[in-house]
DNA sequence: GCGTATTACTAATGCGCATTAGTGAGTCAC
DNA sequence: GTGACTCACTAATGCGCATTAGTAATACGC
C-alpha cells in the first residue's frame, strides 16, 4: 500500500492578515447556501444551458448585495472570459503638454462610442516619457490585459502589432495602415474629401490649381495628393507633376515670387495640405498675404483639412473638417466588431465640406 | 479496490484552433529544458531565495526571446502579484468635448510621473456618458485590475470609495477629501497661497481688500477664503464677513453700484476666487472695466487661481497657479507609495505666486 | 413501474503565473 | 565517510473565476 509520498502544501501564503480581503464568489455561495458555479452561473450572464431558479437566482444575489460582492476583472478575463475592456495605445504621450497634438478629439468620439457599446475603456500609455516597459519588446504585452486594442499615432511598432494580429488578439490602428497585413484600420477618407475640394474650385471656374503638400509619404499626404488630382482630372484639368508643389520646408521655398510666377501662369487656386505642423498651410497664406493677394477676390485658397490653432481666428478657410470624434468611434465599433468576431465594419469615415470663405469664383484673367 | 469514480474533465474547453496562441511560460520552459517555475524565477525580479545559474538564466532568456514570449498581465496579477498598474479614474467623463474642464493638466503629471517611477497607466472612464457598469456599485469594480487607484473629480462616490478604502486597495483622491476616514489625497495648498496673495497686496500698502467668491462649500473655496481672512490677519487688516462677498451669481450681484460702494468705503484691492466656470473673476474683472477702473492704478485686483481661458488675453491677473501637472505628480508618488506600502508622502503642493500686472500700489486716498 | 426527459444544481477543472517546500547533487569539515 | 550545508532546480499549489460533465430529483409517457 504505497500512498504517493505526501508532500507539504506549497502555493500561495495566506492573504495578509491586516487587510479585510474583499469577498469572493465562494463566500457569496457559502452565505447562500449554493456552489460556486451558481454563484457564477447566477451572476454571468450564460448564453445557454444551466437554468436557475428562481428563488436560488434571489438568494445568490441577496447575499450578492449583503457582502458587496464586485468581481475581479483579472480573474475573470484569465478564465478566458471577456472583461468588456478596450484598450487604448497611443505611443506618443497620451497627454502630451501641448493639446494641440494630442489625440484629445479622437478620445472623445472613443469614449463616447464605447460607453454606449457598454464597454469600458482602458488607456494605456505609451510612455514616450520612457518609463515602464516602454523600450523594451513587451512595450504592447499589457494591452492584453483588455478585450482589444485600439492603436493612435504613426509610431506604432509594425513588430509589435504584427504579433498581436498573428495571436489573433484584436487590434485596430486609427488611421490608414495598409502596409501591415491583416492590421485592420479605421481613417478618414481623404481622398474624396479632396477631390471634392478640387471639384468645388472647378466649379467655381478655376482651370489651374496648385497643390501645396509636404515631402512626407504618410498615407495621409498621399492619399490628399490622390484626391487632388483625381479631382483635377474629373474636371477636366490639368494635373501632372506641375500641379503639385512639394516641399520638405514649404515656409522657406513657397517663395513670393514662386507664387507670382503661378499666378502669372494662370494659376487661380491653391491648395495645401494639412500637415501636424500646418506649415503647408502657413507658407501658403503668408505667402499670399506677402504678395497682397486679396483672397478670395484675386485667387483662391483651399485647406485640405482644418487650419493649425493659430490660424482659426483669420477666415476659416475653404476645405474640409476631419471627423475627428466620428473616427474615434468608428474605431470602437470596429474593434467592438474584432473582439465580437463579427465582421469588420466600415474603415473609412467620411469628412465634412466646410466652405469656409478663402474660395470664391475665379478671377476673369484677360 | 474501489477506485475513486472517474469523471469526465471538464473545464475549458481548448483554445479556438484558428488563433495562434501566443507561448507561455510552459513553452519557454519546454525549450529551455526547464521547468515552468524556473521560467518563472528568471523573468520575475526575486526577492530573495531562489538561485539560478548564469547558465540557465541564458537559456531560458534565450528561448523567451526566441518564442517572443511575453507574460500575461491578468494572470500576473491574479497570482497575487502586482501587475506595475496604476490606475486613474474620473468621474466626469475624462474627455469631454470642452478640453478646458477636463483633468488634462493633471493627467500630464500623473503620466510623467507613473513613466518616471515604472508603472504603466490604466485610465477608466468614468462613463458618465452612461455606459458600462457606470450607474450600478460596481462602477469600482473594474479599478481593482490596478495595484491601486488615483481619482479624480469632485463626485468620487463616498461609499464606493470607503469600500476600497476598508479592502485595503491603495486610493488617492486628488483634491481634499477629508471627510472620509482613511482617505489619501492631495491637493493644491490653497490656504498658504492666498495668504501671500493677501500679504502681496498688504506690502502694497492696500488696507481694505474684499474677496469675491462664489456660493459653493467646496474645500477649494473654503480654503482660499481660510487664507485669505488669514492673511488679512496677518497684516493686521480687517477680516470679519464684511471683506467676504458671496454670492451664487456674482456676474448678476456684483453690480457696479457695489463695486462702487466700496471703492467708497475705502477698498483698493478685490480678490477673486477661481472656480470652475470663472465667474467670480468674471464679474469682478467685468465690473471693474464697467466702472472704468484702471487697473492697477486706480485698484488692484488679484485671482486665487488661473484665469478662464477666454479672459487669457487680457493682462495677466496677480494671483497664483495651481500647478496641475505636479499635482498629478505628487498624486502619484502618494499611490506608489501606498502601493509598495510605504508611509505615504506629501500631501499638500505648493502653488506659485504670479506677479501678474493686475496689482499695483495702493493708490493714495484723501 | 420502468425507461426517458427535464430541471436545478454541484464537482471538477484549468486559465497563466508566482510562490515555496522539497529534492538531489555537490562541497566541506573533521 | 558521514553529517551539515549550500546550490540549483522542480513539483505542487492556488489566485478567482467560467465552464461543462455529471447527478439527483422529479415529471412524464405508455
Amino acid at each position: 500500500m504505497e500512498e504517493p509520498r505526501k508532500r507539504a502544501r506549497p502555493g500561495r501564503v495566506p492573504a495578509p492578515a491586516g487587510r479585510t480581503s474583499r469577498p469572493r464568489q465562494a463566500e457569496v455561495a457559502r452565505l447562500a447556501g449554493v456552489s460556486q458555479a451558481t454563484v457564477s452561473l447566477v451572476l454571468g450572464a450564460r448564453k445557454q444551458g444551466a437554468t436557475i431558479s428562481e428563488e436560488t437566482r434571489r438568494k445568490v444575489l441577496d447575499a450578492v448585495r449583503a457582502l458587496g460582492y464586485v468581481p475581479d476583472p483579472a480573474a475573470s478575463r484569465l478564465a478566458a472570459a471577456r472583461n468588456n475592456l478596450l484598450g487604448v495605445f497611443s505611443f506618443t504621450s497620451t497627454f502630451p503638454t501641448d493639446v494641440q497634438h494630442s489625440y484629445y478629439p479622437f478620445l472623445v468620439g472613443v469614449e463616447q462610442e464605447a460607453a454606449a457599446r457598454g464597454y469600458d475603456l482602458v488607456l494605456f500609455t505609451g510612455s514616450s516619457t520612457g518609463g515602464a516597459g516602454a523600450a523594451g519588446p513587451n512595450a504592447l504585452a499589457r494591452v492584453r490585459l483588455a478585450d482589444g486594442c485600439l492603436f493612435l499615432g504613426r509610431h506604432a511598432p509594425a513588430e509589435e502589432l504584427r504579433r498581436l494580429v498573428a495571436d489573433g488578439f484584436p487590434v485596430v490602428h486609427l488611421g490608414r495602415r495598409d502596409e501591415l497585413e491583416g492590421l485592420a484600420w479605421v481613417g478618414a477618407d481623404y481622398i474624396s474629401a479632396s477631390q471634392e475640394v478640387v471639384a468645388h474650385l472647378a466649379a467655381l471656374g478655376h482651370r489651374r490649381i496648385v497643390l501645396v503638400r509636404e515631402d512626407d509619404d504618410a498615407p495621409a499626404s498621399t492619399d490628399r495628393e490622390h484626391g487632388f488630382l483625381k479631382g483635377l482630372e474629373e474636371a477636366g484639368l490639368p494635373g501632372g507633376p506641375a500641379a503639385v508643389f512639394r516641399s520638405a520646408d514649404p515656409e522657406r521655398e513657397l517663395t513670393a515670387e514662386r507664387l507670382r510666377g503661378w499666378l502669372d501662369e494662370g494659376v487661380t487656386a491653391f491648395v495645401a495640405e494639412e500637415t501636424d505642423t500646418g506649415d503647408a498651410w502657413r507658407a501658403l497664406h503668408g505667402a499670399a498675404h506677402f504678395v497682397g493677394i486679396d483672397c478670395p477676390r484675386d485667387a483662391s485658397l483651399a485647406l485640405l483639412g482644418s487650419p493649425p490653432p493659430d490660424l482659426a481666428e483669420e477666415p476659416v478657410p475653404t476645405g474640409f473638417d476631419i471627423p475627428r470624434p466620428r473616427l474615434g468611434a468608428a474605431a470602437v465599433r470596429m474593434l467592438a466588431a474584432l473582439v465580437s468576431g463579427e465582421e469588420a465594419a466600415e474603415p473609412l469615415v467620411a469628412c465634412t465640406f466646410r466652405p469656409g470663405s478663402t474660395a470664391g469664383p475665379a478671377p476673369a484673367r484677360y
